[in-house]
DNA sequence: CCTGAAATAATATAACC
DNA sequence: GGTTATATTATTTCAGG
């Protein structure tokens, strides 16, 4: 990964509908080099897929909670089990293990309140959980999917991780 | 927004490289009228963009803490300043103005804890918070950008909200 | 608003230096 | 790494339901 393969990372975090050959011009390659520099950062996996990103609020998911948990039990089998229920829930976007005084954090998006509490009455009745607290975000006043890339670690020669 | 508009944002959300033959033929569409309503959910601003999604890990970005901020001021000129700082900081993902005990929430991404402890005292030098707690993920067990399309509210004149 | 065909323009992909 | 073909797709147009 080098220099020019970060300029292109940063081109298609910003817009993926980017055509190769503008994408080229910009890093100052021509296209056919471009692209397949394109093509080996999807094979390494270092782009992991491309995706619309929609209005929250137009389709009706202006609400975000953050739920903070914490467990009974801290068994391997008990998170296996605590990931299979949380990941049939598609109002769960974001689910972290956490460090310190909360086992896990939830970012939780629905329409409004009476939803989350649904969220919730369904979500502690699939599973044993301790202490669950909630916190409503009033805004998103930022929200990207853009990795820094500012920590990249350049090599001469391509190397996969 | 009918059902049709509704299977085509679920794809979409998927994966935003389908061609849109493709996606008509899933949804039961000739390409034509498909094409003319991503056309529109794109006019609309249900779609706001496509973009490349990144393995954190490969690009050294393999840490998340999550800022809970309490501020000293709670004025729109404070909020203002201190959108416009965190808005420089590509380390700082999402950002929310909480309800509650906390009022800003952030997440952060970093590659390790000394890269956020500097984020960390870039940030404060820059602007007055009154008090922060950091807390850490160990393990980001589900990240995705789809908004739940559960809640759509549809319509059979496609209105725009 | 839909189907389907068909033509054109843009782009991705492949072959070759 | 570059240039030049070729194959795919997107985009537009048109006739008709």
């Amino acid at each position: 990964m080098d220099r020019l393969d970060k300029k292109i990372l940063r081109l298609l975090q910003e817009d993926a509908t980017l055509a190769v050959a503008d994408i080229a011009k910009r890093v100052g390659l021509s296209t056919t080099p471009c692209w397949r520099r394109i093509q080996k950062l999807e094979e390494e996996g270092v782009i992991k897929r491309r995706v619309a990103i929609l209005d929250p609020a137009k389709v009706n998911a202006r609400v975000t909670v953050f739920v903070s948990i914490r467990v009974a039990s801290h068994s391997a089998e008990w998170l296996r089990r605590f990931s299979e229920v949380v990941g049939e829930f598609p109002e769960v976007v974001e689910f972290y293990r956490m460090s310190g005084d909360v086992d896990y954090l939830l970012r939780v998006v629905v329409p409004d309140i009476a939803a989350y509490d649904a969220v919730y009455q369904r979500l502690i009745q699939k599973i044993d959980i301790r202490d669950v607290s909630s916190s409503f975000a009033m805004e998103q006043i930022k929200y990207t999917t853009q990795m820094p890339l500012d920590y990249l670690v350049l090599d001469k020669d391509s190397r996969e991780s």
